[in-house]
This record gives C-alpha cells, sequence and structure tokens, in this order.
DNA sequence: AGCTTGTTTCGATATCTGTTAAGACAGACC
DNA sequence: GGTCTGTCTTAACAGATATCGAAACAAGCT
C-alpha cells in the first residue's frame, strides 16, 4: 500500500468516526446552505468548469478560454458559470474585454470542513 | 487561532495547491462519475438523510428512524434513499420488518480524494 | 460604426420533488 | 391456512425547476 493509499485510508477511517457529516445530523438550516453548493457541483460541465479555472495559470481563467473546451454554446456555459457564482463557489471580474473567473477559496474551505474530520481526530500532530 | 482552524487553513491551503479537482482539469469522465455523488447530496433533505444515517448509532438507521423528522410521506423519503443508494452512497438491508441503511464509505472516501489534497503535498510524516 | 466578448431573455424539452394509490414483504393473531 | 397490521417500495401523476439553444442586448476595444 503507497503511502498515498494509506493516508486516504486513514482520512477515511477519520471521516467516518469524526466528520461534522457522520459526527452529528445536521440542521435543516446547515443543509439547506450546504446542498447548495453540492447542487452546484452536481452537474458533469460545471465541475469541469470549476477544475478548469481552478487549474488554470494564475489561479484564473477567462470565459473564452472555457468556451471551446465544451460543445456548448456561449449562453449555456455563462448560464453555468452563473450558477457556480451564485453558490459562491466562483467569482467574476471583468478587465477590458474580457471575464476572468477565480476559485472562491471559502466555499471549498467549507466542504472540505464538512467531509473531513477536524483537528481533534486526524489534524497534524 | 485554534488548533482547529488552523488545520482548516492548512487543509484549505493544500487544496488550493494540490487537490486533484485544482491540480489538472477533470477529465469528462470523471466529471460525470463524481457529479453523480454531488447531485445526490445536492438536495437538504437527502444531506440531512446521509447525516443522520451516518451519525446513528451503530452506523445504521432502519427507515422508521429517518422518517418522523422530515415533514413529508413514507414515499417520498424512500425516493430520496433510493437515489443515494443508486449514487452509491448508502447500502440498504432488510432485516425481519425493518429496512436499515449504512453509509457505504467508498463513496465519501472518493469525494475526499478529490477535495483533499494527497499526500505528498499533506499527508502524515 | 463595426467587431469581439460575454450576458440576459425567452421558449422548448427534460429532469426533479412531492403526493396519492397500489403493491410487496414480514410478523401477529385467529 | 387466512387475514389482519405495520413497514417500506413502486407506479402514476402534477407542479416546479433545470438544461440548452436562438435571438437580442450590453460593454469594451479599434
Amino acid at each position: 500500500m503507497s503511502n498515498q493509499e494509506r493516508f486516504l485510508v486513514e482520512l477515511t477511517d477519520a471521516v467516518g468516526c469524526c466528520s461534522p457529516l457522520v459526527r452529528e445530523p445536521l440542521s435543516a438550516e446547515q443543509a439547506v446552505e450546504l446542498s447548495r453548493l453540492f447542487k452546484a457541483m452536481g452537474d458533469p460541465v460545471r465541475l469541469r468548469l470549476l477544475s478548469l479555472i481552478a487549474s488554470h495559470d494564475g489561479g484564473e481563467a477567462c470565459v473564452c478560454d472555457l468556451s471551446g473546451v465544451f460543445e456548448l454554446t456561449g449562453p449555456t456555459i455563462s448560464h453555468h458559470l452563473r450558477v457556480l457564482r451564485e453558490a459562491g463557489l466562483i467569482s467574476g471580474e471583468r478587465r477590458g474585454t474580457w471575464v476572468y473567473y477565480r476559485i472562491e477559496p471559502g466555499a471549498l474551505r467549507r466542504l472540505s470542513a464538512v467531509l473531513v474530520p477536524d483537528v481533534a481526530a486526524a489534524g497534524p500532530a
């Protein structure tokens, strides 16, 4: 078993033990808020957009970098970007002719905090 | 800053640097597969069901434990459980009169693996 | 003005959420 | 065996929401 595999197993065990999602039932309010994030990521095009933006040089990508990747029209890409934006996962900024999108770090942090155990169980020493 | 907060920040920084989602663009196939998981979790009722099952004593809960929590009819709960089941997030088993559901650990592992950096970046020494 | 980039609006189609009604399954009771 | 009762799922359906494209609009160059 590689180091990476071992780490993932340890991580999963800890998740199964102590992550917020597993430790106690989510409140209705928490669930509504969190489900908005998951729902936005619940579409393959949006997941790829998110990944394309996040992995792009400089941590940002303009729409022109994204449109060509899919066999979808401009308005459709724009629609998906809007969903991601309204979920708080990305933010967009116009600079001259182009609109640049980048990841909103707080959103990923919140997701991680739900799926991953807290420091008491699996944090660094 | 508490240990837990510090851990979350370190985690997020690492996520922003090296998690699979951020390191390189997801392939279309990866995106389709992953989006199924996120989509299943993209509903507040299903998210709470998942959390209720995971946090229940013994790691499993019968449908009768879940139905009372929501102001929804039985068939609706059954439908949401089916969505979670078909996404591979939970598995159900009938024992006598009752049907018990439990978390499928592999699914949470996959989600963690996407959002959380691998061992090379943040694993244990 | 003309061109490029991106968003918004609107409409068609498809999927999702929830309900009622009916079916499947296990135990209790006669 | 037969028939209740309780638990859960499936089937059929209505209403809401989502996905996508064509057309129209907005914003910034040259």
